[in-house]
DNA sequence: GGATCCGTTGTAGCT
DNA sequence: AAGCTACAACGGATC
């Protein structure tokens, strides 16, 4: 049969990097019709602003990883792999549907909720229509709800504590004894159509052949980013950690109360978090939040559970409310024009102080700790988050908060523009739903601090900072106040071998608190 | 319609 | 040592 009157199918992966419970391929696969269904991924490095252009070695090299791992899974199960891309992808695929010749062609994709993202299918499908094909898309992929249907709906209001988000997941969802139902994740689809000249067909077009990134190439980019740290990505990986930290751990999943969590796993030490680390995994569309969702839901049943906002699900309810926020609120990752931030005056940013904080260099342990595991690592537990964004804002250093933003969304392989603009929006104070801006931690803990969880084990602070490696706990969160005699014998002179302070915490406290509240009443008197 | 309550996770200093 | 209080007091929802 003359190759160009079949009917195509593009399953471009967007934001889903993995078989189970991917409508577009879902959906392609079960149109029996569809001769041909090809699985593409384009890298696109001119994306914005989450993308190429914002990512860090750690971040690329999940990404890389999560493209390996989705290329052999496809190979196993169906027997022909991803072609990855690179390129621009309104011309890419107006290049490739052209070569498919005379359709109907499809593309099957999935939305995604984020400004450029929406412009970019926007785009794309005008741009393909002319050419006659036509554009498949699948909302509620990596949220649980349809974030779109969501925010248009006419009683939709922005959510601002967990009872909103409640509110709105009750009335969108199903309810049952044990609380909001959500629907099932789709399987992997059993077998998809694949006629293997399609894709000689594109790699004899020198134009679409020459932004294919092969397998090859790509392990080849992965290794030069290094070794991964706590987590390997991919779906593989994924469903694994799924298995071993939820479903397999009832107790743990029913006990779960996120602020009780640690930096560090049962035995103390940082080699593992003592959360789930699916984060990543959902962020990057190696994991559906639904199968998330019941997973939990499973361990819950039937037995005495934490709830939201401390429990698992809480913590995705979190999520969720960040995407609705996120496609609901101009200029969402903004201070200017965001109806969820409060125009405080940071004025300067003082460069210094934020490249001691990006690089660990602030003389202050817990938040140096923090910052050098990012570094390394890709990862920060959530209070550590808390920490080091209350230091380098509304705390300590009165920078703005888009520059710790930038700097998590370049490191944090969780790195998702929804939740992460968020995250600062609240811990900076500016938002509506924030901590009150006097709430500031203690860069080092004493006993009492609510970032004690961590401070409790100075063996976190000794592994960051091996500077401080053989100092005794009594001053390891604030070295310089140990005695002259301590230092040397701790081998770790506080000015030398350490950073001392870059300023004074209780006094940058005091004065920071003063601000935020002049700044409060400057607003409020000029409405 | 004014008062009251509440919000995912505070700190410092005193007894 | 654990528990209390002062700190300073937002802003929307509910009553």
């Amino acid at each position: 049969m003359e190759w160009s009157s079949l009917k195509h199918a593009v399953v471009w992966f967007r934001g889903i990097l993995r078989l189970h419970d991917n409508p577009p391929f879902f959906n392609a696969a079960n149109r029996h019709e569809l001769q041909t269904i090809l699985p593409i991924y384009i890298i696109d490095e001119a994306d914005y602003p989450n993308g190429f252009s914002n990512m860090g070695d750690k971040r690329r090299k999940f990404l890389y990883d999560s493209l390996i791992d989705l290329d052999q899974s496809l190979r196993d199960e169906y027997g022909q792999g991803l072609t990855v891309f690179q390129g621009n992808p309104s011309n890419l695929l107006r290049m490739i549907f052209q070569n498919l010749g005379p359709g109907p062609n499809y593309l099957f994709t999935d939305y995604m909720s984020e400004p450029w993202k929406r412009e970019e299918l926007d785009n794309i499908e005008v741009q393909i229509n002319e050419i006659g094909a036509e554009m498949i898309s699948f909302p509620a992929v990596n949220t649980i709800l349809d974030i779109e249907e969501t925010v248009m709906s006419e009683i939709y209001k922005n959510p601002k504590s967990m009872k909103d988000i409640q509110n709105i997941l009750t009335h969108r969802l199903e309810n049952g004894p044990e609380g909001i139902i959500v629907g099932d994740p789709l399987p992997a689809p059993k077998s998809i159509s694949y006629d293997s000249s399609a894709i000689q067909k594109l790699n004899s077009e020198t134009k679409i052949s020459d932004q294919i990134v092969p397998l090859a190439e790509l392990k080849r980019r992965s290794n030069l980013l290094g070794p991964s740290s706590y987590f390997p990505g991919g779906e593989t990986e994924a469903l694994r950690r799924l298995k071993n930290k939820v479903s397999e751990r009832r107790d743990f999943v029913n006990s779960f109360s996120k602020p009780k969590t640690l930096s560090t796993n049962e035995a103390g030490l940082p080699s593992e978090p003592s959360t789930t680390g699916l984060s990543p995994y959902l962020s990057t569309g190696c994991l559906s939040p639904r199968t998330l969702w019941k997973e939990v839901t499973a361990a819950n049943l039937g037995s005495k559970h934490t709830k939201p906002p401390t429990s698992l699900h809480g913590q995705l309810m979190f999520r969720e409310m960040f995407h609705l926020l996120s496609r609901s609120v101009n200029n969402w990752d903004d201070d200017k024009g965001n109806s969820n931030c409060k125009p405080i005056e940071w004025g300067q940013s003082d460069p210094e102080a934020l490249y001691a904080w990006e690089s660990g260099m602030t003389g202050f342990p817990l938040i140096d700790a923090m910052m050098r595991q990012l570094s390394t690592t890709g990862w920060m537990h959530h209070l550590g988050r808390h920490a080091v964004s209350c230091f380098l804002t509304r705390g300590q250093l009165w920078q703005n908060w888009k520059h710790g933003r930038d700097v998590f969304e370049r490191k944090l392989l969780d790195s998702d523009w929804a939740v992460n603009n968020g995250n600062w929006l609240w811990l900076a104070g500016v938002a509506p739903f924030s901590m009150p801006y006097y709430r500031v931690y203690n860069p080092c803990p004493d006993g009492k601090s609510s970032l004690n969880v961590d401070a409790a084990n100075p063996e976190f602070i000794r592994h960051w900072v091996p500077e401080l490696s053989s100092f005794p706990s009594k001053y390891i969160f604030e070295p310089h106040l140990a005695p002259i005699d301590v230092q040397e014998s701790s081998k770790c002179i506080i000015g030398l071998d350490y950073p001392l302070p870059i300023v004074d915490r209780k006094e940058s406290r005091r004065v920071n608190i003063d601000s935020f509240k002049k700044n409060l009443a400057r607003i409020a008197g000029r409405n």
